[in-house]
DNA sequence: TTCGCTAATCTTGAATACAAGTTGATATTC
DNA sequence: GAATATCAACTTGTATTCAAGATTAGCGAA
């Protein structure tokens, strides 16, 4: 039974070229590959991803409609800058979603999923992982899990595309050891209060569970944003959108603004 | 001073092509003048909506991932059946979002544009509306204003998209005039609450009204899918989207599914 | 040097052309 | 007559072409 194995690296060719295309845009926005503030046209991602423009087109519109990038009238596309305002509303939301789906858990007999979660997260220290971006991809299954037990799909996509837009800036939560530690205490005891039904006191340890990573990201952010910025510059010419040879991106890729406004707090380079 | 005026008629077609197809698309969705389980192709709306099949599948894709369209393999679009597990799915998530929307507002000392409500809502028998369509829009406003007020736009953005999704049942609860005079009593009663920072009143208030409102397009829908099925049925050579001829939908244009499950409920038609 | 104009080049938005696959009707065989 | 194979007419997905506007580089004049 030797079945002669295709390259399935282009198999992946096959399943919607949009939808390919689109999720290699994401995913270099998420990589700081593509800065905020950067400027693009749709012939040069069309050139990267080997797609014609019309797949290119689809992608950018659906990112667009998302939140992450703008088409600017007649002139190119453009990454959006990171606004902190903004990001407060999607943590507001998240919130809501959050409490509400730990209200609907609690007056479930059995909260669905309750007890995977306790198995991943109530474990002793030496047990628990350490790898920031590992953690950083379990604690998003985490938040997710438990608004899937709510069994409410509208609900779970809601939260999938509040999680996204928050993504870029909350995967630099997930570097500093304490932050890992907290996360894991945290979760165990909102686990616990679940299971146990208590709806008031999940909320509340949620409440600030999320609060805290909130204004967590906010301080470390800035610095990371800088940090991001410069690996990223460095790495210029080099490969983008996974392994295809870059042509450069716009005439001047303007890394200045970055932020939607300068903030008021002052930025602690590596001094 | 007397400008010389170009048509403004015309001039509807220079702010994106695929915007008013978009429109133009879901409007004749909430109509019914494109039925539920109705399959069609890309050039039929292209022919009938003026524009090539470019702009159509943007505005088409867009319909889709907001849930109104599925695009079938190689085979043509379909318009999605209607799932009241999805209705309900969705009509608590507008729970979720406007109870938390009433958090925020009796959380501040002057509730935004609590006053503008009151003057629309809390107005003596006489002086109300009672033509069904107007009191929807209202009632759709009135629910969006309190959203509104929290300043959250993203929770906004949410509440949109959720409203429009289940537009397409709730405008047939406003056809009776007792559910028009309950209308009006809640929303001034939920106003009131609001106005005097009674919270959980309000939010008791505001979580039976739309319980009410849900188990009424419940009951009522079932009725009046038929109707206005019939109703579209008798004008299947009339114009379609505005007042470009019609040139005739698919091949076989399948009436029977309608519902994505066929309920258990009877269906009583007009004896 | 600096400002302003011009023209070439690049950009998206839309229309069209092409390719691969589905569907449904028709012819055919049992 | 009924089941099946075949084929022509559609469909979407993608690529390419066309049109109109924006940007920028370069040149010239003050």
């Amino acid at each position: 039974m030797t079945t002669p194995l295709r390259f399935p690296a282009e198999r992946a060719a096959s399943p919607a070229l949009a939808e390919r295309v689109y999720a290699q845009v994401k995913q270099a926005l998420f990589a700081f590959e593509l800065l905020p503030g950067e400027r693009f046209s749709e012939n040069t991602v069309a050139e990267l991803t080997g797609a014609s423009r019309t797949p290119v087109r689809e992608a950018l519109t659906r990112l667009a409609r998302e939140g992450f990038l703008t088409v600017q009238n007649r002139s190119g596309w453009r990454v959006n800058d990171l606004d902190f305002a903004l990001f407060d509303q999607l943590y507001d939301v998240r919130t809501i979603v959050e409490l509400a789906a730990i209200d609907r858990l609690t007056a479930q007999i059995d909260p669905l999923g309750i007890i995977e979660l306790a198995a991943l997260w109530q474990v002793p220290p030496p047990d628990r992982l350490s790898e920031g971006s590992a953690v950083f991809l379990l604690d998003e299954q985490f938040h997710s899990q438990l608004v899937a037990g709510t069994g409410n799909l509208e609900l779970q996509r809601i939260h999938t595309g509040v999680t996204e837009r928050i993504r870029i800036v909350r995967q630099l939560d997930f570097t500093e050891s304490d932050r890992i530690e907290a996360t894991y205490t945290e979760h165990a005891a909102i686990i616990k209060a679940i299971a146990q039904h208590r709806a008031s006191e999940a909320k509340r340890l949620m409440h600030s569970h999320i609060e805290l990573s909130r204004l967590s990201v906010q301080k470390i952010s800035l610095h990371r944003l800088y940090e991001a910025r410069e690996k990223s510059r460095a790495a210029q010419t080099a490969p983008r959108f996974d392994s295809t040879p870059a042509t450069g991106g716009f005439r001047s890729p303007p890394l200045e603004p970055l932020l939607e406004k300068p903030i008021g707090g002052t930025c602690h380079e590596s001094s």
